[in-house]
DNA sequence: TGCATACCCTATAAACCCGATAGGCTAAAT
DNA sequence: ATTTAGCCTATCGGGTTTATAGGGTATGCA
């Protein structure tokens, strides 16, 4: 096998996603859950911060994050870490986990040059990989990411 | 969570690949090993002819296949469909199977925003989700997925 | 009331990739 | 010589990502 030129990433995490569990485990090692601005994440974590900012907005309204204005104001985690499962993270930030539509559990497709799925090769062991990846996600929360 | 649009599945499998597989499978699938035109692939497993052209002629560079021109011709398994690896069509195909560079195996990179990887809760958890579908493909070979 | 702080929101844009198609070239078989 | 079938390059539209810019809006405090 040739392993010459630089390859390319195709089945990479987003920076979307990964500056997101970032700022998500940042924010988990506060004490008292006290308001952080962005400007202070985005420094400690090296993120540009326009993009952060649009990032920690979307977890806001995916019910992940409170924010509050003004003065002393910033962004807090709104549940507890330990009940933050990688899975709701990964589903809000990167999108569905399946690697193929017809294996997603919440957003099945059928592929349309398949008439069996059931004969399909690649369906069957792209279960195999959704089912091993998926445990992982929903057995770590955010808690397990602090340590 | 909202799951009301359509999302996007940004860590989805590409064509390419899906259609390499299929193409690998069906070829393991003939007896005697005797050539294939790619113009029948293309109609029994219902990819687009030019496209799959493009995957075969990798396929057979990256030494999976040998090609026969002309009368009779057309592609054929160069090896035993047991003896082929999922890390190897897949690597081949598309590309390296880490989610992020930073935990890649066969191509490494350091995270310019990392200062200590050790540190970094992304990497963690990318480390677990790529040996465990690392596993998956190294036990899987093409002789598996013909069953 | 006024002002600074800090989040909210939309728009824009370059860079990059995918999937597919077109069209001609080359080698092999008969 | 002719047909067959793989080889190779170029190109294109459409989509996504990763930002950046530039305001708007709500909050807290003096």
């Amino acid at each position: 096998m040739l392993y010459n030129e630089k390859p390319y990433f195709r089945l990479m995490l987003s920076k979307k996603t990964k500056y997101g569990i970032k700022a998500l485990t940042y924010l988990a090692k506060q004490k008292g859950n006290t308001p952080v601005r962005i400007a202070n994440i985005s420094e400690n974590e090296n993120i540009s911060l326009k993009f952060l900012e649009s990032i920690l907005l979307n977890l806001r309204k995916n019910g992940f994050l409170g924010a509050k204005k003004g003065q002393g104001g910033g962004y807090y985690l709104l549940r507890d870490a330990k009940d933050i499962k990688m899975t709701e993270v990964m589903r809000t930030l990167e999108g569905p986990i399946a690697m193929v539509p017809c294996v997603s559990l919440n957003f099945y497709e059928k592929c349309n040059d398949c008439p069996d799925e059931e004969e399909c090769a690649v369906h069957r062991l792209m279960i195999q990989v959704r089912d091993n990846t998926l445990k992982i996600f929903k057995e770590t929360t955010l808690a397990d990411l602090v340590k």
